[in-house]
RNA sequence: GACCCCAUCGUCUAGUCAGGUCCAGGACGUCAGGUUUUCAUCCUGAAAACAGGGGUUCGAAUCCCCUUGGGGUCGCCA
């Protein structure tokens, strides 16, 4: 049998981490046993789908490497038989199983309103009690139900389900699972709108673009056995189900888009800021501190963010792309989470990934996101690259998020900078959050009066600005401002001046350049920074000597 | 609330299906040392878990039951 998976995302924005791993585990499935993976889009939902929510999820997966061999066409992927790939464009197809299941007897219309079930569901919940169809529109007489459907009256379809029998979902992660009979009520298959739902939608395009292994949420689960009676109704052979469990945040809650609101909410309440940053205006600002269910938008909440200088929470694959992880690395990480390759090997690339992957080495349990864990193999990935493709990296990263940076630097001096920072970069982004010091004006520098700076400057007989101000006519001289020069002479300086103690120089002219306490190597620094930024620098630091160290 | 799923260090997990080689292994994190001109690295070492209770068995992390805890679903959302 050919292997056949499937990624079936609504169009809802960007690819959440959780889909994003579901889609990994059927790509690297089909890859495993040379079959196929499809890409279906579920815009089922006329009230939800539309355009501008986008199919962004498309381009955060080419960025992670998941190449469909089927689905919607992008960039060279997708095309196929089996289309179409997006549900909304299959109606008349859907239209003819629900015929099919009319005249088997197997599904009917049901006339309840929205209004009417929400009550009876109202109804239930106050008596303690789980709420089920109770078939109301089954038991009307075919004269009824014929002269309300003449009448246009809006219905539905709903499935009838057969109630005296067990269900048994065979997953292949889980096990057997079995459902009571009658514990299912009948479903709906077909809205009001003629569209299909969600459940009737999946069973027939599953069949008829043949998917052999459905792996997909555990919070699908407990809808499975619909699609197994749907199956059985319509004639359709059932897949192989596997069902993973969940990714969740280190507290155990669920991973939501939310909880970059819920962050940012609590930040504001804490610190009690009562008018909008710049960016948002004053209305959105109330509905959105009032009502929890609302969310900013993307670039909002990076503008809050950055205004209270908190890092907002990854939950997207596009926030990790931005935040400077590499593809490989969060897919590494991603496969890590509820699975295992049979020889404990944890860092591997998507080879390794296919060649090892198996439903069998699924784990049960949920997972919780353990972002300092992502954060230790993004640093290794990029400290085992070599210079150039750090750079090659960086610069791409450059170009998409921080075009600033790139302006800001000669070619010569962008490599510069790149390779001073890639030893203590964890991220793409680390050299551009630490060394913002190097793109400021050297007029807008300044020196907080925090402990490591006073260390450097103030502390000691003599101190680091007496050491500044004894050097700073040697730099002034200095005609060979190389990495090598500027070694030489620092460390001779330092030789006659400072007892050999390196650190005693380095570290007054880090402070005074960059304003605090981290930088590259100081000679890259300084050389990156050039010998009229680095002077100017380091006299205006000393004009500061007064507020940074009051003479008692 | 009903139904379903799950349960090994703080976290991700190996081991569970085929009970003994497990006083439980690895990784991230933590802690303690060391290297380093700052930071970050890097090196060495340490602490750290079979949720609880009953069985079955010569023997249980592994099998069974109960309890507890966590999660999912219960939409004309997907």
């Amino acid at each position: 049998m050919t292997v056949r998976t499937r990624f079936a995302p609504s169009p809802t924005g960007h690819l959440h981490v959780g889909g994003a791993r579901s889609a990994l585990f059927c790509w690297a499935f089909a890859k495993r046993h040379g079959g196929r993976f499809l890409l279906r889009i579920e815009d089922t939902d006329q009230k939800r789908s539309s355009a501008e929510a986008g199919l962004g999820f498309l381009a955060d997966l080419e960025w992670l490497g998941i190449d469909w061999d089927e689905g919607p066409e992008h960039d060279g992927h997708g095309g196929g038989d089996s289309g179409p790939y997006f549900q909304s464009k299959r109606l008349p197809i859907y239209e003819e199983y629900f015929q099919k299941l009319i005249e088997s007897g197997a599904a009917y219309p049901a006339f309840e309103t929205t209004e009417e079930l929400a009550e009876a569901r109202r109804e239930a919940r106050a008596r303690k009690e789980a709420y089920r169809y109770d078939r109301a529109s089954l038991s009307l007489s075919p004269e009824t139900v014929k002269q309300y459907l003449e009448e246009g009256r809006p219905h539905v379809l709903r499935f009838k389900v057969p109630d005296d029998r067990e269900l048994v979902v065979h997953d292949l992660v889980l096990g057997d699972v079995r459902l009571a009979p009658g514990e299912l009520e009948d479903f709906v298959i077909r809205k009001a709108d003629g569209f299909p739902t969600y459940h009737f939608a999946v069973v027939v395009d599953d069949a008829l673009m043949e998917v052999s292994h459905v792996i997909r949420g555990q919070e699908h689960l407990a809808n499975t056995p619909k699609h197994v009676l749907l199956q059985e109704a319509l004639g359709f052979p059932h897949p192989a189900y596997a069902h993973v469990s969940l990714i969740f945040n280190p507290d155990g809650s669920k991973m939501s888009k939310r909880d970059k609101d819920k962050l940012l909410r609590a930040q504001v309440k804490e610190r009690g800021i009562e008018s909008p940053p710049g960016g948002i205006d004053e209305a959105t600002w109330t509905t959105w501190l009032g009502d929890k269910t609302v969310q900013l938008s993307a670039d909002q909440a990076m503008v809050l963010a950055s205004e209270l200088h908190v890092d907002l929470p990854e939950i997207d694959v596009a926030d990790f792309q931005q935040a400077g992880y590499l593809p490989d690395v969060l897919v590494n990480y991603l496969a890590l989470l509820g699975w295992s390759p049979s020889d404990g090997q944890e860092q591997f690339d998507q080879d390794f990934l296919v060649s090892q992957f198996d439903l069998d080495r699924i784990v049960k349990s949920p997972a919780k996101f353990d972002r300092d864990k992502l954060l230790a193999f993004n640093l290794d990935a990029l400290q085992d690259m070599s210079e150039d493709d750090f750079v090659e990296r960086f610069r791409g990263f450059c170009e998409v998020h921080h075009p600033e940076v790139l302006a800001h630097f000669t070619d010569e001096n962008f490599r510069r900078f790149a390779v001073a920072n890639k030893e203590r970069s964890k991220t793409l982004l680390d050299p551009i959050r630490t060394g913002g010091f190097f793109l400021a004006d050297d007029e807008s520098i300044t020196w907080e009066a925090i402990k490591p700076v006073r260390k450097a400057l103030c502390n000691g007989e003599p101190c680091g600005y007496d050491r500044l101000e004894a050097i700073l006519p040697t730099l002034r001289e200095a005609e060979d401002w190389t990495v090598a020069g500027l070694e030489s002479l620092i460390e001779s300086w330092a030789e006659a001046h400072a007892e050999g103690n390196l650190g005693k120089v380095a570290q007054p002219i880090r402070v005074a350049v960059s304003g605090g306490p981290v930088s590259p190597p100081i000679y890259d620094t300084l050389v990156i920074l050039g010998k009229d930024a680095s002077i100017r620098r380091m006299e205006r630091c000393l004009s500061h000597r007064e507020a940074l160290c009051p003479t008692a």
